[in-house]
DNA sequence: AAAACCGTAACAGTTACGATTACATATGGT
DNA sequence: ACCATATGTAATCGTAACTGTTACGGTTTT
């Protein structure tokens, strides 16, 4: 795949959002106004925003005085769950096909895949441990 | 950074040459039959196995009967290694800078690139614990 | 009604990558 | 010596993906 910002830029804008103690449809936060603390583009934010609701991690609430909100508890959101909404993955590669009929090449491509899958999950399973609430804590180097 | 294939065409031709008992120069294989295994490009293969050289992990040599052999056991390189070797890293993106002046904003993006470090190193650490030797075991499953 | 805001489509510009060609250099066989 | 075989690296091309931006339809508040 590619070099996405989009897991970057939820975890800030979770963080964002649980610091601005935006929990309710009232204390919504816009688009605009995230994209202008990464800074970027509101659009950019908006597509990453939209996913984050689909996973029901955040609501949002087009109309004036609309914008995005907390569905859970800062210290209930897991960064594996922010990476799991943005699609994002730690991809390492993907293996190359192999050559079908060479007995050789053709059973490495599972077993370096097996290794990827691997490391993803290891890298996954320690995001899992730490939450939007940690993003907010005074010392960022204990993560 | 992006979506490169450097890892997956490492292990790979690792694994190519510890399944062919590529030990010693007189054992070399070529960049052409690496490729062939993959499939990709003879040129391709070598700038990664010219990455592989320098980390001390296969040796080659040029000219007639020339190409890589490996120069420590299979079960003693680790993928880790091997990540190493080509600079890959399991990128899950760069935080975006925040704004200065932005007293929310601005202490975000280290608490984001600490939780991206975090995740690499869990990746790295997983990754140490599989050798070249694991690629060519019976069941990849169990890695 | 007007203004604010989301979601999404569309487009341009950039960036990175893989594949390929080309060439200088090195090695071994005849 | 000569030549075929290799590596390492530079240069180029086409492609894929992403960010940034504009635009627009729908929604909500005032």
């Amino acid at each position: 795949m590619s070099d996405s910002q989009k897991f970057p830029v939820a975890a800030h804008a979770l963080a964002y959002l649980a610091h601005q103690g935006a929990t309710t449809p009232e204390r919504a936060v816009s688009s605009a106004e995230l994209a202008a603390s990464m800074p970027t583009n509101p659009v950019v934010v908006r597509r990453v925003t939209a996913m984050l609701a689909r996973a029901g991690l955040i609501d949002t609430r087009a109309g004036a005085g609309g914008g995005a909100w907390l569905k859970q508890a800062p210290a209930d959101i897991s960064l594996e769950q922010v990476l799991r909404a943005v699609e994002g993955c730690t991809h390492l590669g993907v293996p190359p096909p192999g050559v079908a009929g060479c007995p050789v090449g053709e059973r490495i491509p599972a077993a370096v895949m097996a290794a990827i899958t691997a490391a993803d999950r290891a890298a996954a399973a320690r995001l899992s441990t730490i939450t939007v609430a940690d993003l907010l804590s005074a010392d960022p180097q204990k993560l």
